[in-house]
DNA sequence: ATCCGTTCTGGAAGCGGTTCCAGAATGCTC
DNA sequence: GAGCATTCTGGAACCGCTTCCAGAACGGAT
């Protein structure tokens, strides 16, 4: 491997000089730099990177941030990322936090350690704190999927979606509509779930209509609990006709659930999720789509043009119910 | 942030021994070691990797090569790997060669470059002679569903997978079995589909029962050439009554098609798929089983005991049809 | 010709580790 | 108590880059 120093003297320069046409900011004499530049081509020299960061003080690298691998959405979004980063010919570093110590401890190698030059954070909300922590130690970061306060951010508006399926169901009749969601309290605190119950009960409100206490069921995230939480909905009296289950991996359980009951889709009860992720055409799953893998892309892209140096804005996306075959009229 | 001086200084000796306590390997006297042990836990030091990444030569991180991150069964070892390598508190960093070309650059990168600690090979056939430099620049390797010369490789027997599939349907007393796949000829040279055919035919064989060369589709991957494919396979004279596809991926495509005939599943013809990913239960395919999250959590443990100095052997995992609703006697 | 301001450039210092070598300390034998 | 082997230890040299500073080169004004 050629180092800078062996460039340097081939191409009858200092090391200086070299390191000045690498990156290019300073300025450098047009025929020296393109001596430079043929010697870097016929030595195939590549700067090597741990010396660079040991030097700067920082990596090159761009760390991606989430919750868990495992879920569905998540997932779309970090292919979106690894897709639109991947011409960048940047590393990328992948840290998994699904604790809030984690969550601490990524943050902490983030700023105290490997400082890569970006981050892209994705669906896991980021104290005050922690954002002028990153900003402090200069990592550009993009969040995908969360409101970060200062950040540039790439969402939908969660509040909008729970009306948009809430008005979904209405349009077609249901009156008495069940919502299955994630605990407001949670430890990483998403808040999408509350943000879709908030639509739900605004747009019920919206047509004048209450909303029974019991109709409105949370529990720790998992399909395992949807299925609880809409056993629980199925026993009630005056049973809905119509659940809306806050993500659609919560509208797989609740699905199993009514077939656990001897009730059928859409004919007893009407259905509807929300992420519209990959499995959901296979099941029919009538559900409001956000685009995953395109926040991902966008996202990325945001981040590389604030690495570039341009300002980016936040990136509103737009929802829209995509219809299949578990919401049926009343 | 505190440096391997301050810690020298602090604790009253030479930077060296500091070194030698965070590493290790050399000995320390007892006391001498607990003394900055002390220090390093007071002054909250933790080494500066690019300083040692650059000392050493090679970085501590783990990077994990797949061919994409789009394919449901990539994705799910992908899952496994990183669930895995959590705990090791190393760096990971994700590369996606998707032609032959990344993979050679990712390779490049890899032995030339980063030189991370260990790297862990997702399906992706790698030449000898990149073995061959990887094992020159001393960077470990584990291959998950490939089986790399001289590499400890996580893999199921593709061909007696085959057998099985085929096996299940011969034994459901199908007799005129279709077969769909990807093509032999791939630029990034996938053996899968191709032993997983052999299998095909070895039952077939061992049955006494020939293969009419109609009854055999391959083309390039995807879901959509698996519609066409069974578009030609649905209007032959005297149509298959059962198809093995490949993979599921696959097979979903074959269940779109038949379904477009107007034939249904399986009542018309039966359908056997090979992965089980997460989808397969949903929509109600049989399948033959691997594991593929597991398969991913033994790789990145096989990776991290070669890391430690334990050598490992290949890890062989067990097929098994999970019987679903997508095939039925004849 | 001299002087001054620009523009360019060489190279030393520094980033924070590892490793090697020489010397100090220790323990043992005779 | 001297001599020797063994264990420990300090610190310089080095890894390959960036950055800063001082000086060279050059052009224009006087």
């Amino acid at each position: 491997m050629a180092t800078i120093l062996d460039v340097a003297r081939e191409a009858g320069v200092g090391v200086g000089t070299v390191s000045r046409v690498i990156n290019g900011r300073e300025r450098v004499a047009p025929d020296t730099r393109a001596r430079v530049l043929k010697v870097i081509e016929r030595l195939e020299y590549s700067p090597n990177q741990s010396a660079r960061s040991l030097s700067m003080g920082r990596t090159d690298a761009i760390c991606v941030l989430v919750p868990f691998l495992t879920s569905a959405s998540v997932n779309a979004r970090l292919q979106g990322v690894v897709e639109a980063l991947r011409s960048s010919g940047r590393e990328v570093t992948l840290r998994v936090a699904d604790t809030p110590e984690q969550r601490d401890q990524a943050i902490a190698a983030i700023v105290g350690g490997s400082k890569p030059a970006g981050l892209m954070v994705i669906s896991l909300p980021l104290s005050e704190v922690t954002i002028a922590e990153l900003r402090s130690a200069e990592v550009s970061t993009v969040a995908i999927d969360v409101a970060l306060p200062g950040v540039p951010s790439v969402t939908v508006d969660d509040v909008a979606g729970g009306k948009l399926a809430t008005q979904y169901l209405l349009d077609r009749g249901h009156r008495a509509i069940g919502f299955v969601g994630d605990d407001d309290e949670q430890k990483l605190g998403f808040r999408s779930s509350t943000n879709r119950r908030l639509g739900y009960l605004q747009a019920m409100a919206d047509s004048g209509l209450g909303v029974q206490p019991e109709y409105i069921k949370t529990g720790p995230f998992g399909r395992e609990v949807a299925h609880r939480l809409t056993r629980e909905l199925l026993s009630l009296e005056d049973r809905p006709t119509a659940i809306f289950a806050a993500s659609d991996t919560l509208a797989f359980g609740v699905l199993e659930s009514v077939a656990a009951h001897g009730l059928s889709v859409p004919e007893d009860i009407s259905v509807i999720g929300f992420d519209d992720v990959e499995l959901a055409p296979y099941v029919g799953l009538t559900s409001v789509r956000q685009p995953l893998f395109e926040s991902g892309k966008l996202g990325a892209a945001a981040l590389l043009s604030l690495l570039d140096g341009t300002d980016v804005d936040d990136v509103p996306l737009s929802l829209t119910v995509v219809e299949r075959s578990t919401v049926s009229d009343r």
